[in-house]
DNA sequence: AGGTTAATAT
DNA sequence: CATATTAACC
């Protein structure tokens, strides 16, 4: 329904339009007008003759308010609308409830400016409280007294949070425009802001316990984590561009390794996290990498899965090699570490609940775009149960034969020589619930229980006790093997490997999947140096757009 | 004016 | 208890 014009306002009422006919007090036409226009109604201001208001009713006037108005009739003529409402927005896509929020909160705002603040309308006021009284039986149909609603962040408004977030940078969100990006009616800035602060909460805390895990026990020093709010804020004026070429970060240090920690979007029971470690390293070193891989000069990348809410850090001896290497490379540059972002346009980035899409800080893209040739990357994988860990790789190159293996080496990136080591930690974990995906509950379950196997004997011996062959394999490398993960983590890993995009590897993207379907997406750089032949996570149709530039 | 943090409510 | 809201501070 369209709202008439002002012109018709006085006169006829055109057929077809509902009319709400008010009394002409200029204050709560005012106010009736602002109220409802949004909700299709015309409001008009008349006298009460009879004749006119029946002829409005007879025109679709659903209604008319007669001075003086009181509080009840305007509920009343609120609730008409509130339903009015809620039922449009019920035929247009489901009951949403930020739509029944917004109303209610309309209402609210309204109520509380105009009437209980209002300075002539304390009358009005004194009235409204008697109906209230009188009526306190049909409160419950009364929008008015309808306690403000608490926004619950959906997985649906929470992509909404995650999308504008990766949108404006990570570095540069603030309530105010993360709320304007996600457009969502009757969402105010402070619950934006509340939200905020338990994503940052939430981050924070699996970052920290990712340095733990990582850092803690062999690490030392140098990838002591200072802060863990460091993360946050990855002072690199970052621009999130990825108008590409603008290269406006400053890092601090290109060596310095990386840890991007990702939060899986799994299920509750799937507590894991998937976190990524990107290490950036000059030398050459992997000799061990591999014989295949041809590691040139550049950097090097450590990719380190883990999955979140682990424990503590059980046993980082698989890494240990890698990292002592990429150590010696680096010295004592302090590792920087921060939460992986999926880029801000990835409109793929739909992960779901879960926080896995987080901003990615444009830093590791830059940084590593700089090394365009970069050796191959070499996966290793490690998964930790509670107790134990299974290592599947390291960074020398894995020699599987596993034909099974749904990863089919991809045309050799010539940049994408990072070897990238994969760590795969499963724990226990509590559990926040942004994951949605509940696959991996049992992860654990599948890796040695008895700990003792070493990496080696995992990533030569698939079937180590304990461990079972992942059917996910991430093969980043030409000529590296495939690292194999568990298959809980498959789906789990998911979100994990998108993050993949933003580590650096400037050829990585992200992927998704779908909560419908958990199906992943692969899209961007990402298989353009790497591929991920898994057909159960996602279909090659559905590849994404590799990013010409990329290559250019 | 907004953002961040702490307190409080649910 | 986890999370949302509110209030208090930068």
């Amino acid at each position: 329904m369209e709202n008439l014009s002002a012109s018709s306002r006085t006169e006829a009422f055109p057929v077809g339009l509902r009319v709400l006919v008010v009394d002409d007090d200029p204050t709560w036409l005012k106010i009736l007008e602002k109220m409802l226009r949004k909700c299709s109604y015309e409001v008009m201001s008349i006298d009460g003759e009879t004749s006119r208001v029946m002829k409005g009713v007879q025109h679709g006037a659903c209604d008319y308010l007669l001075k003086p108005v009181r509080m009840k009739e305007l509920k009343n003529i609120w609730q008409h609308v509130y339903r009015k409402k809620m039922q449009e927005v019920k035929e247009i896509e489901g009951h949403d409830i930020n739509e029944d929020i917004q109303i209610r909160n309309e209402f609210e705002d309204f109520e509380d400016r105009h009437v209980l603040n209002g300075t002539d309308m304390n009358s009005m006021r004194k009235r409204k409280d008697v109906d209230n009284k009188e009526h306190a039986d049909q409160e419950f149909t009364d929008p008015a007294t309808v306690k403000k609603a608490r926004v619950v962040w959906s997985v649906d408004l929470h992509q909404k949070f995650v999308n504008a977030v990766n949108q404006i940078g990570f570095d540069k969100v603030g309530p105010k425009k993360i709320l304007d990006l996600m457009n969502v009616p009757g969402l105010t800035r402070e619950n934006v802001a509340s939200h905020l602060q338990k994503y940052r909460l939430y981050l924070s805390r699996l970052q920290k316990q990712n340095e733990g895990r990582n850092f803690g026990g062999n690490m030392q020093s140098d990838f002591s984590s200072k802060d863990v709010t460091a993360n946050f804020d990855l002072h690199s004026s970052t621009q999130m561009q990825q108008n590409g070429a603008s290269s406006k970060y400053i890092y601090t240090n290109q060596k310095i390794p990386a840890q991007v920690i990702v939060p899986d979007g799994c299920a509750d029971d799937f507590k894991n996290v998937v976190s990524l470690q990107v290490m950036d390293s000059k030398q050459a070193l992997l000799s061990d990498v591999s014989d295949s891989q041809k590691v040139n000069s550049v950097s090097q990348l450590g990719v380190l899965l883990s999955f979140k809410e682990m424990m503590p850090i059980v046993d980082m001896k698989p890494l240990e090699p890698a990292i002592s290497r990429h150590q010696s490379w680096n010295g004592g540059i302090p590792v920087m570490q921060f939460m992986q972002y999926p880029k801000h346009n990835h409109k793929r980035c739909s992960l779901l609940e879960d926080y896995s899409c987080l901003p990615k800080p444009d830093q590791e893209h830059q940084v590593f775009a700089d090394h365009v040739h970069t050796p191959p990357s070499v996966i290793s994988v490690t998964c930790n149960t509670e107790d134990d860990m299974c290592s599947v790789s390291e960074l020398k190159p894995v020699h599987t034969n596993q034909k099974s293996s749904h990863i089919k080496p991809i045309s050799p990136v010539p940049f994408m020589t990072n070897p990238v080591s994969v760590q795969v930690d499963s724990g226990l974990s509590n559990t926040q619930d942004y994951s949605g995906l509940s696959n991996t509950q049992d992860f654990g379950a599948t890796c040695g229980k008895d700990g003792s196997t070493n990496q080696k004997d995992h990533y030569n011996d698939q079937t180590c006790s304990g461990w079972i062959p992942p059917p996910l394999q991430l093969s980043l490398t030409n000529e590296t093997d495939l690292v194999s993960l568990p298959e809980q983590l498959q789906l789990c890993s998911l979100q994990g490997i998108g993050c993949f995009e933003n580590v650096g590897l400037n050829n990585m993207e992200i992927f998704q999947y779908n909560d419908s379907t958990s199906a992943i997406e692969v899209h961007g750089n990402w298989y353009d140096s790497l591929e991920f032949n898994c057909d159960y996570l996602y279909d090659s149709a559905d590849y994404p757009i590799v990013d010409e530039c990329l290559f250019a």
